[in-house]
DNA sequence: TAGGTGATCTTG
DNA sequence: AAGATCACCTAT
């Protein structure tokens, strides 16, 4: 029911963060909706050494300077111009770290979520990849920045999924980031087990 | 498996 | 400053 604290955003460490939030929920209340989702996926971005992150070799733009404040803000950006990707900015002012949620699974609002999706699938497929994310919990760009400790968007305590449970490997889309894309900075909760 | 669609970055 | 690239989704 208590949010998560920007303390747990701001530590250095984007990896275990990653990992600590598969299980926590995810809210929204945006034009009076309100929905929520246990987040089931999750992909660390290291700001200084990792070649898929933004922030990479210290590049600062208009787009990345979010990822250089302290932890505890949403990312938001268009990605191949149609899909808005959802990140947390972790560690403190200065460096910029970051976890891309790809996949929750929807809790509080199922139909408005179905609603905004405009597809009928099984729960568990609604709001599975980064994309599907953004337009089940209507995240878009106007949040980019936003304080998850506010009343928009923020985090709960969730579940503790076991280690077990878990699925670590490399993480999507990013070949062009030489051998840092073979790192296993991705986390998935076992498919089956949301069954 | 290709096409959509737009911001960002560039000898990829 | 045009052109390539890009943390993707959907439908054929």
């Amino acid at each position: 029911m208590s949010k998560i604290p920007p303390s747990f955003y701001q530590r250095d460490d984007v990896v275990q963060i990653a990992r600590e939030l598969i299980g926590t929920k995810l809210h929204t209340h945006l034009n009076g909706v309100a929905t929520s989702g246990i987040i089931t996926e999750t992909e660390a971005y290291d700001g200084r050494t990792d070649r898929a992150s933004h922030a990479y070799g210290g590049r600062r733009t208009k787009r990345t300077e979010v990822m250089y404040q302290s932890g505890g803000l949403a990312y938001v950006y268009l990605c191949y111009g149609i899909h808005e990707m959802f990140n947390i900015v972790t560690n403190r002012e200065g460096l910029a770290d970051a976890v891309l949620i790809r996949a929750v699974l929807p809790e509080m609002g199922i139909e408005d979520i179905r609603a905004r999706r405009k597809r009928n699938l099984p729960d568990h497929q609604l709001c599975e990849g980064p994309g599907t994310v953004t337009k089940g919990l209507a995240i878009d760009r106007t949040l980019d920045g936003a304080d998850l400790n506010g009343n928009s968007i923020w985090l709960e305590h969730g579940l503790c999924i076991p280690d077990k449970h878990i699925v670590v490997g490399p993480r999507v889309g990013i070949d062009y980031a030489g051998e840092d894309a073979k790192l296993p900075w991705r986390f998935k909760v076992n498919t089956d087990f949301l069954r």
